[in-house]
DNA sequence: AATGAATGAGGCTTCATTCAT
DNA sequence: CATGAATGAAGCCTCATTCAT
């Protein structure tokens, strides 16, 4: 872990360096966690990104607030992802698929924060997007009326967990598998 | 030396500690796990099964090493609790669900070990158990054609990892509607 | 950036600001050295000062600097005090309590530099307060002949010191019993 | 502070290197405080006695403990040259005046923890320590009837505060101006 | 001249691991 | 064999100080 891909770029001190540097320490974090699982060296991050070690703690003053920030990014692109009125909840597991395959660790960090303020906050924007879909889908009569939001909520969160500890190769295959059975368990 | 509940021992020189030993230690880790979280450090389980550190080396000399001796517990206990010829897949469920709500982090050491040899053939004999349980099923017809034994496999370790990040007030609610699911989608 | 009770300014970019930071700046330190001790971060006083750290680094290029500049602050008082023609030793006493009550760790911060040359001149400045007075005293008998320059300035030493140190309910007894024993070791 | 004077052990394990260890640390901490301060890093007390730092936090888990042990030392001194029947205060003075003049930054360290129920404890032996000897001085006319117990344990306080901070070349002059204030003020 | 972000050295502390007794 | 003290690497975090803007 020495010797990184670590960005080579000028020291960058005064005003400006603020967004661009955090932008950076995001990037470092996902990369860094997903290789190294959420106990990877603080500093690990902080090198990777290029940045000093207290520049990351400015930024973020700890690993709630790193993993936070990570999560609003993804809750985010859920969000975008699932705007359009077409989107179904197939589309939701794309996305969390996609997500999961990726950031790995992030899970588990913002597991072991599931009481902090930011982390609870994000899970409403969350289950807002679940409730939008599920409404639509039960009208369209997609999926059967002995499920709810919590049910979602739940397989979304088993599978993404599952996939986050799922070694690489085999990622693809167990998230078909998983989207299977729930495919079936909501079906009208 | 703290106000832990460390078993008072009377000082075990010479022979026959051994195994005596052993199973404190076994003890003393599920507990600390539990308690603590996988990160517990090492002379935390010593301590609580009121052993010097280097006996806790000899019986088990590295983190994966004691994982898999509780994981061996975990494998015959479902093994015993399936063994009668009445058995159904509800029943490993049961299992699972026990075990999920006691041990927690056990599941992750295990993740993180997932290659290494002893956890790989611990995870062969759990399928051993899956295998037959089907078996049986399919036959009565209690589940459907479409269901394998790595759908079962699957489902078992979603929500034994889910079990191990809900807050213990949650897991019974959890448990249930995850069961519920499950029974849907392997339904025949 | 907390919530400081750090002066809110305009931006105050150009000129004149020189001398009004420099008052905010020692006004700040005063009151977070009282608070802190004498270890608080360089940062705090800026902040507190509701002035960029470059600035107070402008001002004070180090710790004695600033040490120096309250010191400074600290014997101008106590000249002034004892300036007019019927002021005593006790009056001297009166303004030494008033100082070491509230500035507590800056007779530390002069220790530990007390070999500086400001710090030097600011000693000798207030040897001559000591000199005038207790020539005086001495003129009218108020004490005896067996003391000079240096007992005074030891009991003051002793009596500020030992005021830094004492909890703020207990000064008021402190200071009093101090004196006591001060004004029978001086009698004539 | 590097290739200090830390003396060269043999690496010393298993259960009897404890009590010598102890030893070694309370001898390297009295050295380096007197040295460096109060703020010298704990490191370096480590390195001076020639000991990782691990044992130094086993030993005394933070600066309170190894100061409470080292003030521990002194009060065991006090007592001690107290003890005979024919001890008067200036015996006390003298070994206060030989303790400040060795062990400096002891003070500040104790003053900093003046609440904590070790510090406490010590400070009544040496209260007791006082009280006997005032009441012994007293009963033989040697000091003044207007002195109490807390008249002896400021004049202690002030002492042996001023040679803390006293440079080692003035520290007898000090010392000798000091108690000559204090045996006026007692004088009955 | 003022600002405050960035830096990185260095102190603090925890633990995995070793090994004398 | 068991014990638990000792070790020291390694992560955490806090500033003092610099300097682009």
């Amino acid at each position: 872990m020495d010797n990184d891909e670590e960005v080579s770029r000028k020291v960058n001190r005064g005003r400006a360096a603020g967004p661009e540097n955090r932008r950076a320490l995001l990037r470092a974090a996902r990369e860094v966690f997903a290789e190294y699982g959420l106990s990877a060296p603080f500093s690990a991050v902080a090198k990777r990104a290029g940045v000093g070690q207290g520049s990351l703690y400015r930024h973020f003053p700890d690993r709630t607030a790193l993993a936070a920030a990570l999560f609003e990014e993804n809750v985010a692109a859920i969000e975008a992802h699932t705007a359009p009125d077409d989107r179904t909840l197939e589309d939701l597991f794309d996305v969390i698929v996609d997500q999961a395959v990726v950031s790995t660790a992030l899970i588990d960090l913002m597991v072991r924060n599931r009481h902090d303020a930011h982390v609870v906050a994000l899970g409403d924007r969350f289950r807002q997007v679940v409730d939008r879909l599920l409404a639509r889908e039960l009208q369209a009569g997609h999926v059967g009326a002995h499920v709810d939001t919590a049910d979602i909520m739940l397989a979304v969160g088993m599978l993404a967990g599952e996939l986050a500890r799922t070694d690489e190769a085999d990622r693809a295959a167990v998230a078909t598998r998983a989207r299977k059975q729930f495919r079936r368990a909501f079906a009208s």
